[in-house]
DNA sequence: CGGCACGTTGAAGGGCTTCAAGCTCTGTGG
DNA sequence: CCACAGAGCTTGAAGCCCTTCAACGTGCCG
């Protein structure tokens, strides 16, 4: 109960709240761990509670009716994870599947909603999320309707490596997750084999050195220009 | 000052508020006529101030670095732009650029912060209104991810039929706006060159009857046929 | 009536997908 | 410990979807 409390605390999202907000937030919370390809929830399933991730990575996304899997977002510990669907009640817009092995805290949406109308600093920060989330998504419509596959696979990379990139002596960087081909393509729109291809020829011209589920960044400036498909080399 | 109450009243935000909350926020509007082409704010921009459509028709549009636009969304009367970026305070994520010649109240997005911190119920559905965005442009990724020109376009038809169709005693659909090749091909991820064939051919097949900035849906349940790809005819 | 934005159509080509075959690792159970 | 199954990756070939460039209609409005 006080290590449920403490890990909400270590959120951004609900530091510094009032303590007695924070237990009425500990208490409902319930621990839920899950291992790689679980689903936490099922896109459909009516929203009635959301999580917050402590450990582990999980991704949102979205099955179409052909099968193919589209990456929405990926989450890290800190992040919150289907909020706005908990919050309205409607039904969650896409999966849950957990990437490596997760903690989660399960709170209702509906404890959610008191809350935030007696305390509006968290309404803000809840908002403020949202907002950003949909900018993000904004830009990811973009990328896509405007862009080569190449460019979004680039920009995938160089916001990875600002993200969970370790940093050689060397000046590489190497990206610290497994992260297949087949992840690579579901988060830009693209089939592993194109991405494959593309990584192959960035391989050989010393940009990248990848092996299975696992990329590092030799020449970080040289991606960034492809990404933001700058003129000159 | 009177009129405006009554603006904002008529939307689907704002009514039902106390009526102390309504004058505060007609007191602070302030009326706002622009032209077609017109930008009511730019991408860019530090966001202070967000606006509300009364007439006419205004959309999202970003702009990318190679010069391409591309639409995120289209509003009518009644609905709010830019409250997002006005609440947080960071900068607009695109431009608003009228299609159609539009009256809108601007509000300040700090006096909303206030407000809303007083009002419960309009924090919650200004979080309904951001969240049911940030689902859409979910969907919108999803589509541009997995789907081809042709099927995106069926479904922009299908969307627009139901917004703005008017529906004739043949049972065909004509949408009450200005649409060009070009607006569908940004709304898309596509060039106007394809819409224009794409369109021909179904004009050819009889599904739809389309002239200049005017399209009619003569068989609208074939075009969902196609916006949903399913298997038979 | 001339200008200009919108629209059509063709031809060429490129980017990406699809299908297919084979390879390389990893982990696991005999 | 080794072998093997299977997940991940690579590469080729074929081809389609869509873009790009270009030239030419068409209709609207000043």
């Amino acid at each position: 109960l006080i290590d449920k409390q403490k890990a909400l605390q270590q959120t951004e999202i609900f530091a510094d709240l009032p303590a007695v907000i924070l237990d009425r937030l500990a208490d409902a919370a319930r621990k839920h761990a899950a291992g790689t390809a679980e689903l936490v929830f099922r896109q459909g399933e009516i929203a009635a509670t959301f999580y917050v991730l402590l450990s582990g990575r999980v991704r949102l996304v979205q099955h179409s009716l052909e099968g193919k899997d589209v990456t929405m977002s990926t989450f890290v510990p800190g992040d919150v994870i289907g909020i706005g669907a908990a919050l309205i009640g409607e039904t969650y817009p896409g999966s849950a599947e957990v990437l490596e092995p997760a903690e989660l805290l399960a709170l209702p949406g509906s404890l959610m909603w008191q809350v935030m109308n007696e305390c509006a600093p968290l309404a803000v920060r809840i908002l403020r999320i949202v907002v950003a989330r949909l900018h993000e998504a904004h830009d990811h419509i973009r990328e896509l309707s405007a862009e080569r596959v190449q460019q979004r696979i680039a920009r995938s990379l160089v916001r990875l490596a600002r993200k969970v990139g370790l940093k050689q002596a060397d000046g590489s960087i190497c990206l610290d997750l497994r992260l297949s081909r087949q992840d690579l393509a579901q988060m830009n729109g693209a089939t592993l084999e194109t991405v494959s291809r593309i990584l192959s020829a960035w391989e050989r011209e010393g940009l990248v050195d990848s092996g299975r589920e696992q990329i590092t960044i030799l020449k970080p400036h040289a991606l960034v220009v492809i990404a933001e498909d700058l003129p000159a080399l």
